[in-house]
RNA sequence: GGUGCUGUGGUGUAGGGGUUAACACACCGGUCUGUCACACCGGAGAUCGCGGGUUCAAGUCCCGUCAGCACCGCCA
């Protein structure tokens, strides 16, 4: 028998069609003298009817199982009206079977497939491939494809070339832990596996590429999170001689075809950018979450000569006093309230003061030393009214960031005013160069080492070198960093200057940057580009809280395949082969 | 490296010192010609993640350990 139609997709049209599905059999219910049988494939389920008149399909139902393989014959019928099933997109019809044949049997499964019973993870991990059958999973799969396609689709038209670059590469100082491969060739040495395609995709603009992308996967050996696998994708890109404006429109259009074709949401451009130093002021974060309001405002000047001293010593220190309006939070109880103070503490804030207004004055922490001007210049300055509740920060300035940040962030989840399916993009742009890291008593770089100060700040490097700004942007959605790029050092003489700001050793550069560094030798034209992380787009497109689910075969957070087992054990003439001993072998 | 949560028939849960470990779903057998989470009747299935301890007695309390998850550190 061969498959003339796809199960999920017969309708009223198709009715005295004779047709022939494939499938598993997704549920069956025996009524004693008629089977019905719900057949699935990848398009969607159908309901087939054996009747007793198909004397030898009826006697094969009668032994079908739950996800048992089967193959039909029969005829397409219109139901009956009071028989039709509105909760299947082929409820209107059925399938009349003439002939069944069992391609495969099944063993019963460890967990059912029925899309909301809650399954634990682990075990779901191990049947991996039984996990994917459920209709949801498979739809996160085809939405991922979708993306992946739109995504050629526009950068193909834009003239970018898909090349693929080495897994098999090299360790490089800076940035994350690299997984390691040894050598079999030369015993002793290590391939490493890419964090990114960076310095590949750089090289590119030096061969003459002009516009390079790929989907890449990309390896880094350091703790995971909800939504940190060792392995994950990338959407790569690098132009050359490029503007940034008309750089961030190409990519706004790829975002902006991607959210429309699968999901059809319609994101506004050009989308808005803000730097970093006006997204740290107005919401405390670096990937701010524009779905809700509740900014931050310096008050700072109006607290100058009040008599709160918490707030005039921290202003006297060189620090800030920041606000955050809570429009209509009279309804936050004592317990929000605390919740959100030890939320400010756990980000470095002393506290967390706060004041309600009321229809004449104010309540709250502070309110006995706020005196009416002050709270009408309060007023004024945030536009609170009577009703709302503002919470103040007092301290140096990037710990009111931080602390303010995160209870805006608590603040929207308690009133509630992050709205569902909502999605806010936004570029945040200009990210200091470089950051100070006390472990390693020197400064790295905040981005990578490749990337380009601003012009005007080149002088900065070696004085002020935490003032320099970066040629950089990262794309934020929904709070979320999504991608993030820059543009990059082209020159040899300016990439030294930085990796001598790094601090790091000439010998050490020479050994492992020589081959870069000699390429920016031989004509390396201005160029630039990004990395998005395909996993996080298509886990918020999936409304998904971890990317685990729109990966096919994802890792647990101690980095174990539980489906293949890996990490495993290897034979000892492996290891011989490779010159390893591996020590501490117990157990 | 650290913190927290979870671990009991195949699955999801209940049981929080005491005698036969409970329920639902799934599974097996039976009845049933319009079901679609089919229904009804019957049945089988668990040394409670693992190790140690406390106790007359331990799914239950304690310690350790393993696994999964969430988070901090870490991750340009």
């Amino acid at each position: 028998m061969h498959r003339t139609h796809d199960a999920g997709t017969l309708r009223r049209s198709d009715a005295g069609t004779r047709a022939t599905l494939v499938g598993w059999v997704h549920r069956r219910r025996d009524l004693g003298g008629l089977i019905f049988i719900d057949l699935r494939d990848r398009s969607g389920i159908v309901q087939l009817v054996v009747t007793p008149e198909a004397k030898e399909a009826f006697r094969v139902a009668e032994t079908l199982r739950s996800e048992y393989v089967i193959a039909v014959r029969g005829t397409v019928k219109a139901r009956a009206p009071e028989t039709v099933n509105p909760k299947l997109s082929t409820g209107d019809v059925e399938v009349a079977v003439e002939a069944i044949e069992v391609l495969n049997t099944a063993k019963t499964l460890p967990f059912g497939l029925a899309d909301d019973a809650p399954v634990d993870e682990a075990l779901r991990l191990k049947y991996r491939y039984l996990d994917l059958r459920r209709p949801a999973l498979q739809e996160t799969l085809r939405l991922r494809h979708e993306v992946t396609r739109i995504v050629r689709d526009v950068l193909s038209r834009h003239g970018f070339l898909e090349v693929e670059t080495p897994i098999l590469s090299k360790s490089t100082p800076e940035g994350a832990r690299d997984f390691l491969v040894p050598s079999r060739l030369r015993p002793g040495t290590f391939y490493a596996l890419p964090q990114s395609p960076q310095l590949y995709k750089q090289l590119l603009m030096v061969a003459g590429v002009e516009r390079y992308f790929q989907i890449a996967r990309c390896f880094r050996d350091e703790d995971l999170r909800a939504d940190r696998q060792p392995e994950f994708t990338q959407i790569d890109i690098e132009m050359s001689f490029m503007s940034l404006p008309e750089f961030q429109a190409i990519v706004e259009e790829m975002i902006a075809e991607v959210f429309e074709k699968t999901r059809g949401i319609r994101l506004e451009r050009p989308f808005p950018r803000l730097s970093y130093d006006e997204a740290m002021d107005r919401y405390g974060t670096d990937k701010p979450d524009l779905r809700y309001g509740l900014e931050i405002v310096d008050v700072g000047e109006i607290f100058r000569e009040t008599e709160l001293q918490v707030f005039r010593r921290a202003l006297a220190l060189g620090g800030v006093v920041r606000a955050i309006r809570a429009d209509g939070a009279a309804a936050l109880s004592r317990k929000d309230i605390a919740a959100l103070e030890a939320e400010a503490k756990a980000h470095g804030a002393q506290g967390l003061a706060w004041l309600k207004l009321e229809a004449d004055g104010a309540s709250g922490s502070i309110a006995r030393f706020v005196p009416e001007p002050v709270l009408a210049a309060l007023r004024a300055k945030t536009g609170a009214e009577p009703g709302d509740v503002l919470f103040f920060v007092a301290d140096r300035r990037e710990v009111a960031r931080a602390a303010l940040g995160a209870v805006r962030r608590l603040l929207a989840e308690r009133l509630g005013r992050v709205p569902d399916g909502a999605f806010r993009i936004l570029w945040v742009t200009d990210f200091p160069l470089l950051e100070y890291d006390p472990d390693e008593k020197r400064y790295v770089a905040l981005h990578h080492p490749f990337t380009r100060p601003k012009a005007e700040d080149w002088d900065k490097l070696e004085t002020e070198p935490l003032q320099v700004r970066a040629e950089s942007y990262d794309l934020v959605l929904n709070g979320y960093e999504i991608g993030g790029g820059s543009l990059r050092i082209y020159r040899k003489e300016d990439q030294l200057r930085l990796f001598r700001r790094l601090g790091l050793d000439e010998a050490e550069v020479a050994e492992k940057f020589g081959f870069f560094l000699e390429a920016l030798e031989y004509g390396a034209p201005p160029h630039g580009g990004i990395a998005l992380g395909l996993d996080r787009i298509v886990a918020l497109l999936a409304g998904r809280s971890n990317i685990r689910d729109v990966i096919a075969f994802p890792k647990t957070q101690s980095g174990a395949d539980l489906m293949m087992e890996a990490p495993s054990r290897v034979r000892p003439e492996q290891l011989a082969e490779l010159g390893i001993t591996v020590r501490a072998l117990q157990g």
